[in-house]
DNA sequence: CTTCTAACA
DNA sequence: TGTTAGAA
């Protein structure tokens, strides 16, 4: 069964905003039903899911757009192949790297806190 | 009523 | 991202 953006967006809980602005990302790529309407596979559910994940995990559309094609859902686990594991790898020490950006930050600012009169 | 695109107090 | 206008 195709599912159109409505219900696409009711059963994953995000918006049908957020639904077209995946597909302009390129993580999403509904059919068109003779209307314009977009028709959606059951999959997408799942796909879906996977984009929320990554998306929480820090990752940009353009790095998820890469990435889905090797990821599957496994319930609320985003399982990837083998091969992306060094990837995202990267992605994680990216992470790390903001991380101690913004203690460095938090530090200063903890600074300019502390000399208050 | 539902979706589409484009654009914005 | 939300929201909204006008059209289909």
């Amino acid at each position: 069964m195709k599912v159109l953006i409505g219900e696409l967006a009711a059963r994953t809980g995000v918006s049908p905003r957020s639904l077209r602005y995946y597909e302009k990302q390129g993580l999403l790529i509904p059919e068109r039903s003779v209307n314009g309407y977009r028709e959606y596979p059951e999959s997408a559910v799942d796909t879906v899911g996977v984009v929320r994940r990554l998306i929480a995990a820090g990752l940009c559309t353009g790095t998820i757009a890469r990435v889905l094609p090797c990821v599957r859902a496994e319930g609320a686990q985003v399982v990837p192949c083998a091969g992306l594991v060094s990837e995202l790898a990267v992605e994680r020490a990216r992470i790390t790297a903001q991380l101690a950006e913004l203690s460095h930050s938090r530090a200063l600012l903890d600074e300019v806190i502390a000399a208050a009169q």
